[in-house]
DNA sequence: ACCTGAACACCGTTCAAGT
DNA sequence: ACCTGAACACCGTTCAAGT
């Protein structure tokens, strides 16, 4: 992968992490990146095409992540409830998936198909770790609604407020 | 209100619940009502006066709806769970809070304003029905997540296998 | 009071043209 | 192989003009 397409897609991605798939233009990009517009059709025909391969990057690193820290910490639960945090506010490192993935009906088709692989993947790990069906959806969905609550709100804290009880259940089924 | 000026309401609404703030334009509103794009103007200033005229309605309709049911059921979490159940997938009528609040960091700021209000409502009110704040922050994302997850995985029982423990809880706490 | 058409700078996309 | 400028139909917004 050349260096543009790099440079291209770390300059889509931050602009995604903030207002999604309608939150970025080939305009800005090829500015940030020092090309002209037309230039970034070159690296990437159409607009779905660039989102997707942010996303299909983004879900990759993150399973790799993951995998990384269960081996320090053998909790999922409290390995993607940190996971999710890093995302949160701060700096604008909200999750890309989590704001595509509620605006998801809206999106390209190849776009909304990555979004759905991000949250299958993460949904798969969470089962493969042990939880439940059920029990997986639960996480997940607490973890995603507690990033969008708390980045509407503008405060982390209730990033960790709406998280607590999920990990004092751990901290109970450890113990 | 005059007709005409509902009608935009109505539209804008109707789009935001798929795609959010970048999800509708004044000329496809316009198309919908049968006036032209630069009338539109004239009842709603601009596309941030137009969204957030959307959000507060929605936010003030979401609120009596929610004192209306808790008349019938006095299970806050049972009552909540199913509101937004009402908004997931079909029909494409997606709480238009969470698709914006996911892409809060980019709205304008009288937009970013009206979601914040839907949100901390949410939150006074299930900490008014005896939730603690905590308990408040985790069921209301555990919902906002759920429509989200949902949302992105095209799946509606998705909605449901998330929120099972919460109503499992309640029927447990209520017995 | 309400609507309109024309204009502005923007957007994604295409394409012929350059190196 | 990679970049560019010009053009297209679109976008939000403004405004002078109509009724």
């Amino acid at each position: 992968m050349s260096d543009v397409k790099t440079a291209i897609m770390d300059a889509a991605e931050r602009r995604m992490q903030l207002g999604g798939f309608g939150g970025f233009s080939f305009r800005e990009i090829a500015a940030d990146v020092g090309i002209k517009s037309s230039s970034v059709h070159y690296h990437f025909p159409t607009k779905e095409n660039l989102a997707a391969a942010v996303i299909r990057r983004w879900a990759e690193e993150t399973s790799k992540s993951i995998d990384e820290q269960l081996e320090k910490d053998p909790d999922p639960v409290r390995v993607w409830t940190k996971a999710f945090r890093g995302t949160a506010l701060s700096e604008g490192r909200m999750c890309p998936c989590t704001v595509l993935g509620a605006a998801s009906r809206d999106l390209p088709p190849e776009v909304a198909t990555e979004v759905k692989g991000f949250f299958k993947m993460c949904l798969d790990k969470l089962v493969a770790a042990g939880l439940s069906a059920s029990n997986a959806a639960e996480v997940l969905s607490t973890i995603t609604g507690a990033l969008v609550v708390a980045n509407a709100l503008g405060d982390t804290a209730a990033y960790d407020r709406a998280t607590a009880d999920l990990l004092r259940q751990r901290d109970v089924a450890v113990a």
